[in-house]
DNA sequence: CCGGGGCGTGTAAATGATTACATCGCGCAC
DNA sequence: GTGCGCGATGTAATCATTTACACGCCCCGG
């Protein structure tokens, strides 16, 4: 059953019957009622392969997940795909994983498939060093990319984020105003994202010129889901001597798991130790006392991603770098200020 | 850049460099190389969309999700992607929400789209009534279909699923074991899922002669996300009177909500009020204490929902019901026996 | 010496749409 | 009355592949 079929039924041309399907205004009412009951009888359903080819697109989007089971890139995947699909868009998902190489051959697979476009979800696609980005650089001459949380200076490659450095130094500031003196900052990426949170943690104890002390630089690097090992971790630092009033997370489920080790020394929350966290996810809520975290406006950076999208796809300029403001949420595991 | 350049700088035909790419057996091994080097010079990607069209075929599945951002199908969504993937076929994301009629709309999107096969994830596709399948029953004459944690006595429409009657029922159980007697059954979904988890309690009490009380059925209508109206839900349940010394939940983030309702209501978790939670998934750990929760083997369920996907598209025969046997996670939130 | 069977390769016909261009007919202005 | 323009429709080229079939060629057996 394809376009001739149909035309023949109808008593038209194969060209009529495509100027319908594409609500072409060039067609009279009479037959295109004609040609649409002739359609709806037979069931009729287009070939999206030939439409594609003709078209030179079918109107997807590539989203490129580090993590689809992770709660923050979940929610961002629900957010993504939903404001895609309103714009007529689908979505073909890929998790990479962490490996870079997995990455690489993500994005490659995507730009063999012709998607129309490309969202790289966490900044941690983008490396350190000029030459692991190459890949990234080509695949742009083939397809826009989006990145969310990240920036990347190159050509139809953009960048919608938060200011992270700002909103953690915001958040070690909340936290000192609190009284707390021994900030131990938990991150898990290395990453630009990651790099910048770290900045704004330094820039906030440098500018009330609070001793920076390298032990309270923890560095976990395990799966989101490690909770416990985030526990044992804290544990064994404070086996060491470590001492601290204060944990500062990058990310939530780091936040959670200090929550843990709270709770197994024998140390209240927030009483004896303030826990800020980042992301301000769904886990805020589901932990005891909820957690204070820091809402880097995962809607709006999804939206904007999608909005930016669109307008290259549609030929317009589009800034090639969006900052949203981040925003502390203060919650039951920080004390009043 | 298509096939033919690369036929002319290669000097042969377009056929053999469609062989060459399709690693046709059909080519010396002198030409083969030839046209190889051909390829990577010049960067030449076959287009998909003719490739498509010619075979009829993107190597696509299409995942309908009812929710990207829940935590258990986010999981579901991680495991099915790479498996499929490791088939070498792509993921086509589509969420659907709450509403019967999005569902239909993605599941026709999806057909329109020439998907090689569908995974509906989540019985609650399923109606209860025979008339409001029948798009899925369209839908399975033009592409296989696997349900996720579903059954659907149709052809060409598998279920890969766990018993979660008698998973249900064994929990109920152990709760008795444990001395509760007033189990709370706390509930968010009348799908057939859900039945099946109900009718696995009422059959625990009865089997013991335990009384049951109609007012310790409760149906929460909610986001997963409403942890806090859960909770609510509780106190207000309590405040009219109804007492209980179990929480039985088909849901680990309405156990959640209990857990939160027994600190908000001054019980002790388990002491006075045991928890159990299903799905196991992350939340159970992240919690205080750690939630007792039926592991419905997630990961063997999406493993063997691509195995009998690729089994169908290859054209054997298949089961047309998988069934796990799901299995009880014994953690914090429930006395021992 | 001749016929048959592979093997490697090329030719050309699908695949099923979109769309530039041609055509036709009709109404209106001059 | 004639010519112009426009709206509706058809014709045919185009998109970039896959693949059935044909064609040589070489080798081997009869």
């Amino acid at each position: 059953m394809n376009i001739y079929d149909i035309s023949k039924r109808a008593g038209v041309s194969i060209a009529t019957v495509s100027r319908v399907l594409n609500n072409s205004p060039h067609v009279s009412q009479a037959t295109r009622d004609r040609v649409m009951k002739v359609i709806e009888d037979s069931g009729y359903v287009p070939n999206a392969f030939a439409r594609g080819l003709g078209l030179n697109s079918m109107q997807t989007i590539g989203l490129l997940c580090p993590d689809a089971s992770d709660p923050y890139l979940a929610q961002a995947l629900a957010f993504l795909e939903r404001a895609f699909r309103s714009q007529g868009y689908d979505c073909l998902l890929t998790c990479t994983g962490k490996g870079t190489s997995a990455r690489r051959e993500g994005v490659e697979k995507l730009i063999t498939r012709h998607v129309d476009g490309m969202v790289l979800m966490g900044s941690s696609f983008i490396e350190s060093t000029g030459k692991g980005n190459d890949y990234i650089r080509q695949a742009a001459k083939q397809t826009p990319i989006v990145l969310l949380n990240g920036a990347f200076p190159c050509e139809r490659v953009y960048g919608v984020l938060c200011d992270d450095r700002r909103a953690t130094r915001e958040a070690a500031e909340f936290l000192m105003d609190a009284g707390c003196r021994r900030i131990l900052y938990l991150y898990d990426s290395k990453n630009e994202s990651g790099r910048r949170k770290l900045a704004g943690y330094r820039e906030a104890l440098e500018g009330r010129g609070v001793d920076m002390a390298e032990e309270l630089l923890v560095y976990f690097d395990g799966n989101k889901q490690d909770i416990a090992r985030v526990r044992e971790h804290l544990l064994a630092l404070e086996g060491e001597g470590a001492r601290f009033d204060a944990v500062l997370a990058s990310e939530d489920s780091l936040a959670v798991g200090a929550l843990k080790y709270a709770r197994a020394a024998g140390r209240r929350v927030p009483e004896d130790v303030s826990i800020v966290g980042y992301n301000n996810s769904a886990l805020c809520l589901y932990s005891e006392p909820e957690l204070t975290s820091v809402d880097n406006k995962l809607r709006a950076i999804c939206d904007r991603i999608v909005e930016t999208m669109m307008g290259v796809l549609e030929g317009r300029e589009m800034p090639q770098k969006t900052v949203f403001t981040a925003e502390l949420v203060k919650r039951g595991s920080t004390r009043p200020v």
